[in-house]
RNA sequence: GCCGGGGUGGCGGAAUUGGCAGACGCAUCGGACUUAAAAUCCGGUGGGAUUUUUUCCCGUAUCGGUUCGAGCCCGAUCCCCGGCACCA
């Protein structure tokens, strides 16, 4: 007999038959039963890496956990599938359009999925590239122009000079391109933004409801970087207006000694020109606008600044103050200007420092020892304490002074309470060809007009030379710049950059509820069946990107009155990545371990099984080829054990309210352990998704299964081998779907064990009339004794007393108390 | 600097509500089977001491605290990972 199961066969041949026999294919039915388990789909780069393999293991696991547990699963996969790669390799080998290329690869990917045994539903598959697809992406972009969440605007852009492209500010990392690394340029653009922004505060408070890791809802917190505050407005005589500037601090106003502008302050012209130091101030403007990005906004730099020649009024205290420029302020927060409270401001005081201003302290710490007096003072001091020298405010708190003062101002229209955000609009064009072209024509007579909706989609031209250039490949187009205009008939240009890819995947789980709508990108009703995603699987990279836009889709297209949810995802878990060597796997590091290499030594059911059992799924996963052994070894010991008796087992009638009554004492042990089993690999699953402890208890299921069959030998319950076995089967069917398919067919099922139900557990099974009680002498473990399971306190204690071993430690000893924790342990405390 | 997560055998990890630390797997050692090996099956394996089928001590990053009892709670420190950062 052979000892190694034939997986090539059984995989081939289940994924065949569960193909024929559309066995996942999803009935749209009413929310009741539905549950939509969704994995973050794929860029299809042409081949699975093991991080792919991870994720969709787990949504595996769980989709066909919930379907064996009675409920309509929704698991579908698409492809996020326009992107820069296809057009580079266009570029790179010259005879390959992007649509071809992408195509060819997401057919090659989709086999390895099927290798895998996933059970998606393939009649809802997506791709974001497909005109079917990118003309709802279009249809929503025009809903935005048209509720003026899209607009254009010039301003400094991020400007990727290797991608020939601008970038969102999500995607720019250290100051690097998210994709290629390279060192982003500063550009001033006309360009197309969503107004994430107004709905910053949504974003926040949506967080409340979602069941989400909490580092990421930080994440995004930090990303959103809301502070409250007031914009002040401060007086200059001398051009006749005034300074608008942003502070979290207005408490401190009387403490403003000075003001900062940044160097790109559209006032600055005013204030310096015909200044005696005008060259001087324009030469030093001209320094910190060369500085890199980098250098201007590290904190560590040193910072510069000039005096412009010019005052501008405190409007509290009346008093002149000198306005600067210098690079420690920026232009793209706040309003670009700041009062400078050097007493309570590090930065405000190193500066004031440097360059010789006044220091003023204003808030008096509430601890004596550490008072505060102006020309002493060595660093700022930010925290709790009072007002002094602030006039009527002199003795209120920071914080009952925040309020007074701002109070006070807008009753005189000096400044008003405002929420500041980091978080800016999402900047979507992109200067690059295989992306959704976005849907607008400009007409000198009519202005920027969206296409209409019936027009869409704005097909993708195929006539076009790839190669950036810094504008988008679409200018080359005759054919496709050039169209009437919709409103007067004129002749017109469209939009030539196309959309970041980002807007494609911020709306793809809403398309496979209802992937064949032709009216609409999917129908509200469909949307109230399944809508939201009830667990969404995905990498903790995107946390912020792709998380945070298609939240704000989310809660835009609620605006619009397709949905009524307002978020997208209740719950995510984010899974960890796959590491070799202790480094994430990669190319130019040489550790990378190809899927379809272990798919083809050890099939698909090892190589899931050994990636859901080595970590638990938020984990980072350490790839082991020891490990992926093991496991393969595990599921040979169950097919062996199958395999061995299945002959014997395959014609019996299992009477399943019967079993327990004629065990004997060895088969009892399996009994119970085999309902301990199933408990916990369901609460595993159900309630913690820690997949990897769930598989170490159907191990020791079949640790002890052995255990039965070698101390039994020849004296073998037939009848209760052939119920454990089928419960054991159903236990591993959602990590081992191929290998439990084959084996329930030859233990004499003849429907699919996918279509069959989860195990439930016999409570009586699996309580114990004996436990084992831990007895401890001043906490430390001294002996342990069988006992009843429900003996009474006082009965446990005297039969603790009588132990030789209690005894010996209690001897000539005063006992202080003796603590009883029924089912667990007695601890007796002497002195 | 601020915020969040983490640190357990040789390794991956378990301990779910403060109650036997180290489940399960890997690696390794021993035994069975074999002419032999592989595969398989059975068993040992945190460290130390010891009278070695015994008994005890130490042990969850470090130090301290709370508790009858701490890997878990509290305080301080060190280290690792992630996010944000001249954000006013």
């Amino acid at each position: 007999m052979a000892s190694h199961y034939d997986f090539k066969n059984i995989e081939g041949k289940w994924q065949k038959e569960w193909e024929n026999n559309n066995l996942y294919h999803t009935k749209n039915k009413d929310k009741k039963d539905n549950y939509y388990v969704l994995e973050m789909f794929p860029y299809p780069s042409g081949k699975l890496h093991m991080g792919h393999v991870r994720v969709y293991s787990i949504g595996d696991v769980i989709a066909r956990f919930k379907r064996m547990n009675g409920l309509n699963v929704l698991h579908p996969m698409g492809w996020d599938a326009f992107g820069l790669p296809a057009e580079n390799a266009a570029i790179k080998h010259g005879n390959i359009h992007p649509r071809e290329w992408t195509w060819k690869n997401i057919k090659s990917m989709k086999e390895q999925m099927k290798a895998l045994g996933l059970s998606y539903d393939w009649e809802r598959e997506v791709a974001t590239a497909d005109p079917d697809y990118y003309k709802w992406t279009q249809w929503f972009f025009i809903k935005m122009f048209k509720n003026d969440l899209a607009y254009k605007k010039e301003q400094a852009v991020n400007w990727c000079p290797s991608c020939e492209t601008v970038l969102a500010n999500e995607q720019v990392v250290n100051n690097k391109c998210e994709r290629c690394e390279t060192v982003v340029d500063n550009k001033e653009l006309e360009q197309w933004f969503l107004k994430i922004t107004d709905y910053a505060d949504q974003l926040l408070e949506g967080h409340q409801k979602l069941d989400w890791p909490q580092r990421v809802k930080t994440m995004q917190k930090n990303w959103i970087g809301k502070s409250k505050g007031m914009r002040i407005k401060f007086p200059i005589k001398e051009i006749n207006s005034k300074l608008e500037v942003f502070t979290t601090r207005p408490d401190t106003i009387y403490g403003a000694t000075y003001m900062v502008l940044a160097p790109e302050h559209p006032y600055l012209d005013q204030l310096i020109s015909g200044k005696e130091n005008e060259k001087r101030i324009r030469d030093f403007i001209k320094k910190i606008k060369d500085q890199k990005e980098e250098e201007r906004t590290s904190p560590e730099s040193n910072k510069e600044g000039i005096f412009t020649g010019s005052y501008a009024t405190n409007p509290m205290t009346g008093e002149k103050i000198p306005i600067l420029i210098a690079n420690y302020v920026l232009m793209n927060y706040g309003t670009g200007a700041i009062m400078a409270v050097p007493a309570h401001d590090q930065r405000d005081f190193d500066f004031a420092k440097k360059y010789d201003l006044e220091i003023k302290a204003v808030i008096q710490p509430h601890d004596l020892e550490r008072k505060l007096i102006g020309s002493k003072i060595k660093e700022a001091y930010s925290e709790d304490g009072y007002l002094i020298n602030s006039d009527k405010y002199n003795n209120l708190n920071v914080k009952e002074a925040f309020e007074a003062i701002a109070d006070d101002m807008e009753e005189k229209n000096i400044g008003n309470r405002e929420v500041n955000y980091r978080l800016r609009d999402w900047l979507i064009s992109r200067q690059r060809y295989w992306g959704a072209p976005i849907p607008i024509i400009y007409c000198n007579q009519c202005g920027t007009v969206p296409v209409p909706e019936e027009d869409l989609p704005v097909m993708l031209p195929d006539d076009v030379e790839f190669s950036p250039s810094g504008i988008s490949p679409l200018a080359k187009s005759d054919q496709f710049v050039n169209a009437k205009c919709p409103k007067c008939g004129g002749m017109g240009k469209r939009e030539i950059d196309t959309m970041d890819t980002f807007v494609d995947s911020s709306w793809y789980f809403l398309r496979y509820i209802d992937p064949d709508n032709q009216h609409l990108p999917f129908s509200k009703d469909r949307a109230r069946d399944w809508f939201p995603v009830d667990q969404y699987i995905g990498g903790i990279e995107h946390a912020i990107l792709h998380l945070l836009y298609a939240r704000f889709f989310t809660k835009v297209i609620r605006d619009l009155g397709l949905t009524i949810e307002d978020e997208p995802f209740t719950k995510w878990l984010a899974q960890g990545m796959v590491l070799k060597d202790g480094e994430k796997m990669s190319k130019s590091k040489g550790n990378v371990v190809d899927p379809s290499k272990i798919l083809d030594e050890y099939g698909a059911d090892t190589a899931r099984l050994f990636i859901l059992f080595a970590s638990p799924p938020e984990k980072d996963l350490e790839w082991s080829d020891e490990g992926v052994e093991g496991s393969n070894r595990f599921l040979n010991r169950v097919w062996r054990f199958v395999d061995e008796i299945c002959d014997e087992i395959k014609d019996i009638q299992v009477n399943q309210g019967q079993i327990e009554t004629n065990l004997d004492d060895e088969s009892k042990k399996v009994y119970r352990k085999l309902h301990e089993t199933i408990q916990k690999v369901t609460e595993d699953i159900e309630n913690r998704l820690n997949f990897n402890t769930a598989i170490s208890a159907v191990m020791e299921l079949v640790n002890e299964i052995y255990h039965y069959q070698s101390t039994k030998e020849d004296d073998l319950d037939f009848e209760f081998l052939s119920y454990t076995t089928e419960k054991l089967l159903l236990l591993l069917a959602p990590f081992a779907p191929h290998l439990t398919e084959e084996l329930w067919h030859k233990i004499g099922n003849q429907s699919s064990i996918h279509l069959d139900k989860w195990p439930e557990y016999n409570k009586k099974a699996i309580k114990r009339d004996q436990v084992t009680i831990v007895i401890q002498v001043n906490g430390k473990v001294r002996d342990r004794v069988k006992v009843d399971t429900e003996i009474p306190k006082e009965e446990l204690k005297e039969i603790v007393f009588k132990q030789d071993k209690v005894k010996k430690y209690t001897e000539n000893k005063e006992i202080i108390k003796t603590i009883v924790i029924p089912k667990k342990l007695v601890n007796v405390v002497v002195k």
